[in-house]
RNA sequence: GCCGCAUUCGUCUAGAGGCCCAGGACACCGCCCUCUCAAGGCGGAGAUCACCGGUUCGAAUCCGGUAUGCGGUACCA
């Protein structure tokens, strides 16, 4: 079973690695493989790399590598060797650790690819190359080069470089059967013959995906590769040119992919894949790290909340699963939730801080915390949350209407009157504290006959503009008593003036 | 098309031959609590373990096959 698969290879010091490519913000999906990596890491005692793989250079940016590395951070997720900040210096001894400044060790093995004859140029144009593939497809063969460059002359070759065409570097495939262990499926085997060779440098000289990585991994003595199973097919080509440079072969592990609800590959265009946009919305590092983990992994145990941490030491790559995982949007909030209500006050102040309005003095929101924690699946639900304090009484009043001022089956003119008799009962309140103001209320209610909860409605749209609101004397605590009396006040002379009696 | 991988409640999962006429969680429904909304408590509904065949006294668990889904098949990563 996978379960008690050796994680060893050849007794080599273990070190994984996360390769993103600054082509887009950090993707829930390269969350996850940099989460398991870093889980695996912190398990064996092993080294965990960052590399940068920014070979398309026309598509990668500084914000992105900033916004990859910046929230990776904030996930917790740490690295031993690599750039510690976007563009910032190195660590370790193994780089540089951004692709675009390896190009001369790419150039290198390259070469030493052609002089092995393991590599040979081709002239093929795309035209030519798309010309052949719908051949074989109109004869439903496997699309794969034809070799036509193979069988150059010198003259041929010359008569293409007079027409000034460059070329590309092609990877000479050899029909094998190829096999390997993987850390989560097993036995996996591929028979080369049905890859046909393939290009490694393009025409233009930028080296290519399935090349680098090989060569990198190599370089930076990478003993375990854990990536997406997206790669699993492209494992034998690797396999492939491992063995043509005479590397050392690591161990590899395939992860199951983080899907769309149509069970697709997750993708932007169905989903939201951006790690910054759920930062942006309120949902804490702990959550993601938490549920991003049982994305393809448990415990075994019906256990489910686990800090990072607590994961570093249970997480064990053989038991990740190996089918994909629905992202489930109802199950990050609900352990979102979990997290703010585990927090304590201080803490989720000062996370709530930078969110809210200025108005909101820091002693407000010490008060406010304790009203809000429950009340909230994700940290940005306070900001309509405080609404009521951060906004002038003008502003609050015009959330509401008379209508919804009034419990059913009370007309304008009832509500008047109590309205009236609660302003004047809080007004005479000795102490302006949530349990002095609810014992007046309760008693003003019970002297009229109303239910209490019918009472505290105009109460509450009044004080905080909402029929859904914080507990109403805490509010009207933090409102603060010239403030309450105030909105009350102008609530009484709307609703006089709107039910004459 | 070809190659590969996968398949337990809607979703995430537990499950390694009898403990499973399948357990937990989310979501959903109901009740309780209750100043609204939440949170919390209790309960409910929800999976013939994709299907078919085999092995076995006995299979979600082992072995075939089929179906479906997904991934790969680029001078993208």
């Amino acid at each position: 079973m996978s379960a008690q698969r050796s994680t060893s290879s050849d007794e080599r010091p273990i070190r994984v690695r996360m390769a993103p490519s600054p082509t887009g913000p950090l993707h829930i999906g390269t969350a996850r493989t940099s989460l398991y990596n870093y889980l695996f890491a912190r398990a064996t005692g092993g080294t965990y790399v960052l590399r940068i793989e920014d070979t398309d250079l026309a598509r990668s940016t500084p914000e992105f590598e900033n916004d990859i590395l910046d929230n990776l951070h904030w996930l917790g997720i740490t690295w031993d060797e690599g750039p510690q900040t976007a563009g910032g210096e190195d660590i370790g001894l193994f780089g540089p650790y951004r692709q675009s400044l390896r190009m001369d060790r790419y150039a290198r093995e390259a070469a030493r690819l052609l002089q092995s004859g393991a590599a040979y140029h081709c002239w093929c144009t795309p035209e030519e190359l798309d010309a052949v593939r719908r051949v074989q497809e109109a004869n439903r063969e496997a699309p794969r080069y034809n070799g036509r460059c193979l069988r150059l002359t010198d003259a041929d070759r010359a008569a293409f470089e007079a027409e000034g065409r460059r070329p590309a570097l092609r990877f000479r495939v050899a029909p094998e059967t190829i096999r390997f262990d993987d850390l989560i499926r097993g036995e996996v085997e591929f028979d080369n013959a049905l890859l046909g060779d393939f290009v490694i440098v393009r025409a233009d000289g930028v080296p290519l995906y399935h090349f680098v990585v090989v060569v990198d991994d190599e370089q930076m003595e990478i003993s375990h590769v854990v990536r997406g199973e997206d790669h699993l097919s492209n494992t034998p080509k690797h396999i492939a040119l491992i063995r043509a440079l005479g590397y050392r072969e690591p161990v590899f592990g395939h992860i199951p992919l983080i899907l769309n609800p149509d069970r697709s590959k997750m993708s932007k265009r169905k989903s939201q894949t951006a790690i910054s946009d759920y930062r942006a919305e309120g949902y804490l590092p702990e959550a993601m790290v938490n549920f991003l983990a049982f994305l393809g992994w448990s415990p075994g145990t019906e256990e489910e909340i686990f800090s990072l941490d607590e994961l570093a030491a249970r997480f064990e790559i053989g038991a990740v699963h190996k089918a994909g995982a629905v992202f489930d949007r109802d199950r990050l909030d609900h352990l979102n939730g979990v997290y703010i209500r585990s927090l304590t006050d201080a803490d989720l102040a000062l996370r709530l801080r930078p969110l809210l309005s200025e108005a909101i003095s820091d002693a407000t929101l010490a008060g406010l915390v304790p009203l809000l924690r429950e009340r909230m699946v994700r940290l940005t639900d306070a900001v309509e949350l405080s609404g009521f304090l951060a906004e002038s009484d003008d502003v609050v009043a015009a959330w509401w209407s008379v209508a919804e001022l009034l419990p059913t089956g009370r007309d304008g003119a009832e509500v008047a009157g109590a309205l009236g008799v609660a302003r004047d009962a809080l007004m005479a309140c000795g102490e302006w504290s949530a349990e002095v103001l609810e014992a007046a209320a309760r008693a003003a209610a019970d002297a009229l006959g109303w239910k209490a909860g019918d009472f505290f409605r105009p109460l509450r749209l009044a004080v905080t503009g909402k029929a859904v609101s914080p507990p109403l004397f805490g509010s009207m605590v933090l409102l603060g008593r010239e403030r309450t009396l105030a909105r009350l006040d102008a609530a009484l002379e709307r609703l006089r003036a709107g039910a004459p009696a």
